[in-house]
DNA sequence: AGCCTGACCTAGG
DNA sequence: TCCTAGGCCAGGC
């Protein structure tokens, strides 16, 4: 079988997909990794999608990995962003409240796209 | 080739 | 209600 050739072009497709979930976050809106992980089937796993985000930034097309956070609102991927553009500040930036490193009024900004892309 | 780690999530005690 | 453990897949050593 071709099984892992088939595996292989699989993740890359993956890699791609996350990517392209997250530019469909709108400004000022926050996801969640556990979100696109479901979204794109959740079968590899709501990790992956972070490790997709620690690639992103190889990535030529920008992807706003600032409008992704965890289930929580909480910024834990803040620390692994170029020292550039601290997390934080670009989602301020975009009129989101940040304090303490979690969103505020989370759950009203959340865009879930299994919900919000049909 | 095997073990450890990771920008997570859910469930059980 | 807080804390711990397990599961998930891929990459690094």
């Amino acid at each position: 079988m071709t099984k892992t050739i088939k595996l292989s072009e699989k993740n890359k497709d993956f890699f791609e997909m996350v990517y392209q979930v997250v530019r469909l976050i709108p400004a000022g809106r926050v996801s969640s990794y556990g979100a696109v992980a479901k979204y794109l089937g959740a079968a590899r796993g709501a990790r992956m999608v972070g490790w997709a985000m620690n690639a992103s930034h190889a990535q030529a097309e920008y992807v706003p990995a600032h409008r992704v956070v965890n289930r929580l609102g909480m910024l834990s991927g803040k620390a692994h962003f170029p020292s550039e553009s601290p997390m934080q500040k670009s989602l301020e930036a975009e009129g989101i409240e940040v304090i303490d490193d979690q969103v505020q009024d989370f759950k009203r900004l959340f865009w879930d796209p299994s919900i919000e892309v049909s």
